[in-house]
DNA sequence: AATAAATTATACCAATCGGTATATTTTATA
DNA sequence: TATAAAATATACCGATTGGTATAATTTATT
């Protein structure tokens, strides 16, 4: 029997996906490792046997869960051509987060900064560098819209990209505490608005 | 020998002004018991006579937390008769909030509400208090402005709180993150123009 | 100054924390 | 199918967790 994954391999990404929805919902300091091997099924020496440490699993669980939420987006970017229907996917995507399974426990980025930033400096070092990267990807849209013509040239990618991530991750900081999406709402209109000004 | 206050009400209160940056910095689930005899320097006894558990300190500390911020820019905004100018104290509050000795650890209301949304129902419901409490003043000022003629008649003033609120917020987490103000810079900015905008 | 009441410190509790040495089982190789 | 290697489970470790009963001390009242 033979798999494209060693075992280990196998066992390591199974824990991977077990243990990240649990990170993300109840933090670094509040997830136990009785609540990974809950979350499992398997044991500490199971765990400890694939990861050196709960960082080890954290700094992993990160890492998935953001990459879960980038591909779920460039899916969503790539089947649209022009830049305006692009950036909206940000907005659209962002509007239905309370419905999207993985999204529910929130945004691990804003999930994963406000903890660490003072308490882990490795998690916090993760969370940092998706932010570089998702700034960079929306800065990316912008220039390509500009030169196709799609965006007004005197529009700033570094603002648009500052400004629609702030606003997104501060309209899901209020959605998941009052659980309910009126703000978010309220947040996103406006970010679609601000979007559709850009139009050359 | 009599002050306004008693021994236990002074004790209580220089628990909850020692320990408030302590849950503010480490979260609830992150501070221990051993860190709050820490930062007061008494007993694990003395402060179990005054409070009833851990839950009950951090209760008191984030309203304490949050009364701070409250206050701070109550005292700017009175300072101002103008409402476009009332407004404007908080981009220009928050975009020094790094240099602000409280608010070092970050805005004590997004980092309550993150980990405590899912984990933790009564610290949740006090940060769901205090962001309604902060959106009913922002509608409130901007309320204002329009039967004074400062504001155009048409500002949606629950729009202007929304976004108001959401880029703060979410410029605080990339701030905070990165350990530099240039993402914050950029978004207080947009939200001074975003202001002067409503003016009439 | 004596006394009652309130406050704080000491010493302890069981439970849980993250982590590990070792035994057992499963997997892969020959 | 026998064997070596890898993966998993068991059983344990000391330290720390939140919390408490009780003793010692301080405060307020008379």
């Amino acid at each position: 029997m033979s798999s494209q994954l060693s075992k280990s391999e196998r066992t390591k990404l199974f824990i991977i996906e077990r243990t990240a929805p649990v990170f993300n919902q109840k933090g670094f300091a509040g997830t136990s490792l009785a609540d990974l091997t809950a979350a499992t099924g398997l044991t500490k020496g199971s765990i400890y046997g694939n990861f050196e440490n709960k960082d080890d699993v954290a700094l992993a669980a990160f890492e998935y869960n953001f990459g879960k939420i980038t591909s779920y987006i460039k899916e969503r970017i790539l089947a649209n051509d022009n830049a305006i229907d692009r950036l909206l996917v940000y907005p659209t995507v962002y509007r239905n987060f309370l419905k999207i399974p993985f999204l529910k426990a929130g945004c691990p980025l804003l999930n994963t900064a406000t903890e660490a930033d003072d308490t882990h400096p490795e998690l916090r070092e993760r969370a940092a560098r998706a932010l570089t990267f998702w700034k960079t990807s929306v800065e990316n849209q912008v220039k390509r819209g500009i030169q196709r013509c799609e965006i007004k040239h005197d529009a700033n990618p570094t603002e648009v990209a500052v400004v629609l991530m702030s606003i997104i991750e501060g309209a899901i900081m209020q959605a998941k505490l009052k659980g309910k999406a009126t703000e978010l709402n309220i947040a996103m209109r406006f970010l679609e608005h601000y979007i559709q000004d850009l139009k050359h």
